[in-house]
This record gives C-alpha cells, sequence and structure tokens, in this order.
DNA sequence: TCGGTGACCTGATTC
DNA sequence: AGAATCAGGTCACCG
C-alpha cells in the first residue's frame, strides 16, 4: 500500500464529498483530553457557531458526521473561551479509540456535493510512503479516491448534517 | 532567620499592615504547578471562601495583593476538593517569576490595619545570615520592618481589598 | 467512586 | 513587541 489514490479509479461516494479541511492529529487529539482541536480558520469558515444573531453561542452544538463504512458520529462542537478554540469534545473519544487513531495520522472533513450536504469524516494513517493509507479498523471499506486532495470550492460554512 | 529585621528601624508603609502569615515556598509552589498551597489554618482563618448561605463557593474569588513596590497582583484564590487545600492559581505564576522566587523563599501576606484593608504581599529570600533580606527584583524599595514579627490582632477573615 | 465530560488555564511559538 | 494560536495540561461536576 503506497499511495492514497486507488489505481481502480475514484470511489464513487468520496467524489461526491468536497474536502472541507485536514488536519494531522497530535497527541493530545488522541490523548486523555478527550477533545480534537479545530483550527480557527477552518472551525470559523467551515462551522461557525456564532451568527449576528446570536454572537455568543457558548453550549455548542452537536454535529453529525458520516464515516467511510457508513457509521453517523455525533460531536459536540464548541468554543472554548479560555484557550480561543474551537474544539470537538463529547463522542471524539469514540472516535479515536474505533479507528485506532494515533498521533500523526490524518483526519479529514468533507461535506457531501448533494443537496443534503451531510457532513462525513475520514481518517487515514499517517504518512510516509509505507504506510499511507486509509485506516481499516474494522470494515474493510475502499475509500479515499482523488477528491482528498481536490481544493473545496464551498465557501461561507452552515450545517447541511449537523444537529 | 534573625537577620530580616531593618537595623535603621520598622519601614513605615509596613507599619500599616497586620501579619496575616507567612510561608516558606516549596519546590512546587515555584514550578510547574502553577499554583501556591496556603496552609488549610492560615487561609481558613483569613481568607474564608464558605460561609453559612453560600457552603460550597466552588469557583473560588479574585483576590488582590499590593506588593512592597505598590504593584497589585490578582491571584484566583479557590479550594481543590481533590486535595481538599487552599490554592492561589491564576497570577501566581507571574508572581514567581516577576520576583525570581525560589524554593525556601519567605512569602508573607498582610493586610492594611486601616479602614481599607488592603492585601498585601511580599517575599524574601531564603533564611540563611549572608543571603537573609527582601528580594529586590526590579525596583529598590525597602520593606519588611519590624512588623514582619507581628502577631496578627485580627479575626476571622473576610476580604478589605478582593475582588 | 471513578470514568467521562466540560470548562478553564498556560507557556511556547508564531505572526 | 504585543497579540493570537493551540498543544498540553488542570480541576469540578455528574451519573
Amino acid at each position: 500500500m503506497e499511495a492514497i489514490r486507488d489505481p481502480s479509479g475514484p470511489d464513487r461516494a468520496a467524489m461526491a464529498c468536497h474536502l472541507l479541511f485536514q488536519k494531522e492529529v497530535t497527541q493530545s487529539d488522541v490523548g486523555k483530553l478527550n477533545r480534537f482541536v479545530i483550527p480557527k480558520q477552518h472551525a470559523e469558515k467551515h462551522f461557525p457557531l456564532r451568527n449576528r444573531t446570536s454572537p455568543t453561542t457558548s453550549k455548542g452544538v452537536l454535529l453529525n458526521f458520516i464515516d467511510s463504512g457508513g457509521k453517523v458520529w455525533r460531536f459536540r462542537y464548541s468554543y472554548w473561551n479560555s484557550s480561543r478554540s474551537y474544539v470537538l469534545t463529547r463522542g471524539w473519544t469514540r472516535f479515536v479509540k474505533e479507528k485506532s487513531l494515533r498521533t500523526g495520522d490524518i483526519v479529514s472533513f468533507h461535506r457531501s456535493a448533494g443537496p443534503e450536504k451531510q457532513l462525513h469524516i475520514k481518517c487515514m494513517r499517517r504518512s510516509g510512503l509505507s504506510q499511507a493509507g486509509p485506516i481499516h479498523p474494522v470494515q474493510m471499506v475502499r475509500l479515499f479516491g482523488v477528491d482528498i486532495f481536490e481544493v473545496s470550492a464551498e465557501d461561507g460554512g452552515g450545517y447541511g448534517g449537523g444537529g
């Protein structure tokens, strides 16, 4: 397994997703802190918590993401005033465990191109030619077609599949 | 420790303060734990957090202390259930750094005798005849007159200068 | 009572 | 040089 492109052609389901952003997970993201920090520029662009009518959405929201196997993951997403950072909290640790996420792995967030605007989450082993590729924790599902490097054409967040 | 009296006579500003208590700081007090443990008997006597109307002041309070140079230091003061201890947390590390506090140094807490009841904080190098005396981090201010050994006549805590 | 979660904090680093 | 970011921490609450 040396490339993340599937030589047989792009995965059709993946093709329907725009990449929003991806992040190399840190030790803290997969450790005992039970939270995943979303870099601010991505958070504010794709998962806005504030708007002009409600500038302080302090309690956060629940977001649903679909993984490569079709399983729905519901994460609590909120803003921490103290560190001025956006985080996924409740539900995140379960995802880390089931996917066996480790430091250096890549997690990517996507939104389906169709009218549903469903959010998707994918992950793959940390890069390195000998090991790059999707993580197959339980189910063997082919994923990560060419869309992994697609530049998102979407602007101005909003949730199609949240809550 | 016997050399902390200023032989030239009591400092007038210091005279206006009652000594509440003093503590020799530990490694933990000046290390990476970012907290200063206040011995329970002193904490409960001088900085009470609980009262009959509000038995659980879990969030703690902010206390202002004036140092020998007139600078105001605001510390968060709270009770940690896990260790059953009273601690200064937020703001403490900055004090440690600015004063160059080291293990064995003495930190003392005072309350002004006037109607304002302002809290004061002072510190001095660890004892040892060759080095006892006030710490002069930046400004050279004479401090620590005879009141250092004055027994506080105040009882029953309460904050004159907090928050 | 203890693990999961929420909120808060800080320093190194970056910008 | 001051402000912002965020990785890596803390403790409190709750079931």
